[in-house]
DNA sequence: CGGTGCGTTGACATTTATCAAACGCGGTGG
DNA sequence: CCACCGCGTTTGATAAATGTCAACGCACCG
């Protein structure tokens, strides 16, 4: 095993142990998948609607995002990924994909066929759940991401977007200091939040002219979280982390 | 135990097995479980948001739905849910609630204690396994509903949950003929689908006038099928159903 | 030096929300 | 039996939010 594969799974190990409790034996299982090292190209696909995976993703470094593309070219954006995440962990159990798996930045990523992760969980249930709860985790976060897209103003909904952004790289030590990284394009973010990107650009203006952030060259600082947090409503019990202090 | 519960399980048991294979042991494990009955008054309370349930649901007649309200009183419904669902089923792995569960009709349901389940869960893998895919399936409901409300017009996102309620029903043998129930009200379909109430109306009466659909006294009858999933793209494979004909 | 991609701006169009009122209909009590 | 009431639906007028289109600037890169 290379160290870089090493490397990455005692990532995957921390991760999974930020979500559930791992046994000793339990670790040692997953330290010992087997897993390919992967680099990609910013804007490149990973998995497409109606490819039957054959493996899962673990996301190392850069941004991944979940979408589909309607026949007029529109795109929605479901999630986006960053690193730790395992955004088509689903596949395990549902051969078939309903969405596409993109880049958006250059990503370095790790593969781990569902063979082998169907084995450690029929010899481990303690980590079926620990990855059952993860794909639920990731359910409960699209929910939270629906009720900002029929009910919140686009405001609230970007600001919304932005705290969690903020706070889930915060949880995997990738952001502090109510600065982090936001690698995206305006008009990815108009994907993601239903909103055209020219009404995101906008809105980032009025969310400055209010001194509640700045987002410049892929950097995000978040001037005043209270407020920010308050604009949008944003309640962090749909991470489900435990300790998601700011 | 009661006929009705007797009678619940089976449904159960049924339900699962067109989610996944159950060895015999299996089903008979589910057969097992101890459950409670319960009938509840339309727009009642099951769970709220915050809430630590002990138990999990299973509708055996009625609609429930899920959702959030915001501070200024709107709702966004996630998802509708009909006989055979487990509308909180996530709540074994994700203890506090990140939102509601109500009736919306009358409801017969089932409720099964999480102590119970995780027993049956850590003794048969393969229970695990369809209930997690259960979930899995639940979650692509949900990120199918965002793409409608954040890239959809509200007509075609009328016709696609039109649809999604059609084809589930049927799955369930609730529905045929085109036709099936859809007992709640055009407050509730806006909720659902981001809209305003007016708005729904407009929308059901534009579609009324293509001849594509009519809804009356709860009863919603499709008259052209093919046209309404062509003009909603509403294509099946999000349901993750095996024989989705129609 | 000239693309190319992204951010920004302005003018205008469109969709959808909001508000207010009326309507229909089943249920209920006089 | 009838009047009334409540709830859901329907309608019209108007407002607000957001989308679309077109153009421009600016930085990075070949």
């Amino acid at each position: 095993m290379t160290s870089a594969a090493a490397s990455a799974l005692a990532g995957l190990v921390r991760r999974l142990e930020s979500i559930g409790p791992l046994s000793a034996v339990e670790r040692r299982a997953v330290a010992d998948l087997p897993v390919a090292i992967r680099t990609l190209p910013p804007r490149c696909p990973i998995v497409r609607e109606g490819d039957r995976p054959s493996q899962c993703c673990v996301v190392l470094q850069g941004w991944l995002c979940r979408s589909n593309v309607l026949g007029s070219g529109k795109r929605q954006i479901h999630s986006l990924h960053i690193a730790g995440d395992m955004p088509d962990l689903q596949s395990l159990h549902l051969p078939v994909m309903d969405h596409n798996l993109d880049t958006l930045t250059p990503v370095l990523m790790a593969a781990i066929p569902h063979e082998a992760l169907r084995d450690v969980i029929a010899a481990h249930p303690g980590v079926a759940a620990v990855l059952w709860r993860s794909t639920l985790i990731d359910a409960a976060m699209v929910r939270q991401w629906m009720v900002c897209l029929g009910r919140r103003a686009a405001l609230e909904h970007v600001g919304h977007l932005l705290c969690e952004m903020y706070l889930r790289q915060q949880a995997v030590g990738l952001a502090s200091g109510f600065q982090c990284p936001l690698p995206v394009t305006q008009s990815d973010l108009g994907d993601a939040l239903g909103l055209s990107t020219v009404h995101v650009n906008r809105v980032l203006q009025t969310l400055r002219a209010m001194s509640l952030i700045t987002l410049q060259n892929g950097t995000l600082r978040i001037h005043d979280w209270e407020r920010l947090v308050a604009l949008s409503e944003f309640d962090p019990t749909y991470l489900h982390v435990e300790a998601a202090s700011a």
